[in-house]
DNA sequence: AAAGCGGGGCC
DNA sequence: GGCCCAGCTTT
């Protein structure tokens, strides 16, 4: 695609089918920051009637400024991410106290308050004050890698630096408050991020996923972090055929099922042995993994041959000792039946 | 239930 | 300056 097309297509786009009566187009840059403020994370449905709302009870910045911040809050009640309100009314006061009650004009400015950051500043500069200033923001970055093609997870460094400039090379020269508009529209009402409907684009024909049938893989996905790993010795403690069992607290994983004791290596089982009464460690088991959808956990099995029990080793609340082949059915996790039914006697070489 | 989201906060 | 989080929604 030529340079400049993208934006003469989006402005054209944006005049024709992009929406028009949003009652935050205007050039008052502090109905244009409410609004950018409170359609961060937030849809247009839904801000809406707050937006008029918080204008009928603060129709100024000075206004909102005079506020108290339960006041401002009452309003946003219901909105969520409360931080927003609270960084809006302190911008607000620092405008009027700092700045005499002007807004400030340049995005560099503008993102020096508390609420904006680089994208939010850029929109207010753009709409407010029609300044050649690129935003990217989610919307923007799925429409920008699916048109150009851009591979990579768009939150990981090099892939946004890419974006950034390449939205900033694709300003047009005026109109910015149609061409910015019309991101943000395509973003919402077209390029969606599930069954785009590619057919009412302005950019289908030169589209890069369009023309590789990869709307669905672009932008690409946040790769799926390893999943953490935990680690646990099991202790498969035995006295006169029984093993020793343990009521797990209520919650947390396998909450309330009874299992074996557990600890953190051999140094804390023979501690653990040595409060039992006496026997041995034999040699532990190969680990057994369990994964669970959050982490996966690697478990060392750690025999144990009591030899003797002291008196109060089968007092303890919660603890219990059952020959293996009930502790087995006695309701044990899935990774702890294996362990137990592994046993040489366990089951009785069934 | 899993991913996505802009900015803030923490290192 | 980079990484992760809090808080909430959408898929």
């Amino acid at each position: 695609m030529k340079q400049g097309e993208f934006a003469v297509r989006l402005i054209d786009w944006q005049q024709r089918h992009g929406r028009h009566d949003l009652p935050w187009q205007v050039s008052d840059p502090y109905r244009v920051w409410l609004s950018e403020i409170m359609l961060q994370q937030t849809q247009v449905a839904s801000v809406l009637s707050y937006y008029d709302r918080f204008l009928q009870a603060f129709p100024t910045l000075a206004a909102l400024a005079a506020a108290s911040q339960a006041e401002v809050l009452a309003l946003w009640s219901g909105l969520g991410y409360y931080s927003r309100a609270r960084n809006l009314h302190r911008a607000a006061q620092r405008v009027m106290e700092a700045l005499g009650g002007r807004f400030p004009s340049t995005r560099a400015e503008i993102e020096l308050l508390p609420g904006v950051g680089r994208s939010t500043a850029a929109a207010i500069a753009a709409f407010a004050f029609d300044r050649r200033e690129a935003i990217l923001d989610g919307n923007v970055k799925r429409v920008l890698t699916r048109v150009f093609g851009i591979e990579g997870f768009p939150g990981d460094k090099p892939v946004e630096n890419r974006l950034w400039s390449l939205a900033e090379s694709l300003l047009p020269a005026r109109d910015m408050a149609a061409y910015t508009q019309g991101l943000m529209d395509l973003g919402a009402t077209v390029c969606l991020r599930a069954n785009p409907k590619c057919d009412e684009c302005p950019m289908a024909a030169c589209c890069v996923a369009r023309a590789e049938g990869r709307q669905a893989e672009l932008p690409t996905r946040k790769a799926k972090k390893a999943v953490p790993v935990r680690q646990v010795m099991m202790l498969l403690a035995v006295w006169q055929g029984k093993v020793r069992l343990e009521r797990r607290p209520d919650r947390g994983i396998w909450g309330g099922l009874l299992s074996l004791p557990e600890c953190a290596g051999t140094q804390e089982a023979e501690t653990w042995l040595a409060q039992q009464g006496e026997g041995d460690l034999l040699p532990s088991w190969p680990e057994l993994v369990h994964v669970f959808t959050h982490f996966r956990l690697v478990i060392t099995p750690q025999p144990i041959m009591l030899s003797r029990r002291s008196d109060d080793a089968s007092q303890e609340a919660g603890a219990c000792w059952l020959p293996i082949d009930e502790a087995i059915h006695a309701g044990v996790p899935a990774p702890v039946g294996k362990l137990l039914a592994a046993w040489p006697a366990g089951g009785n070489g069934k």
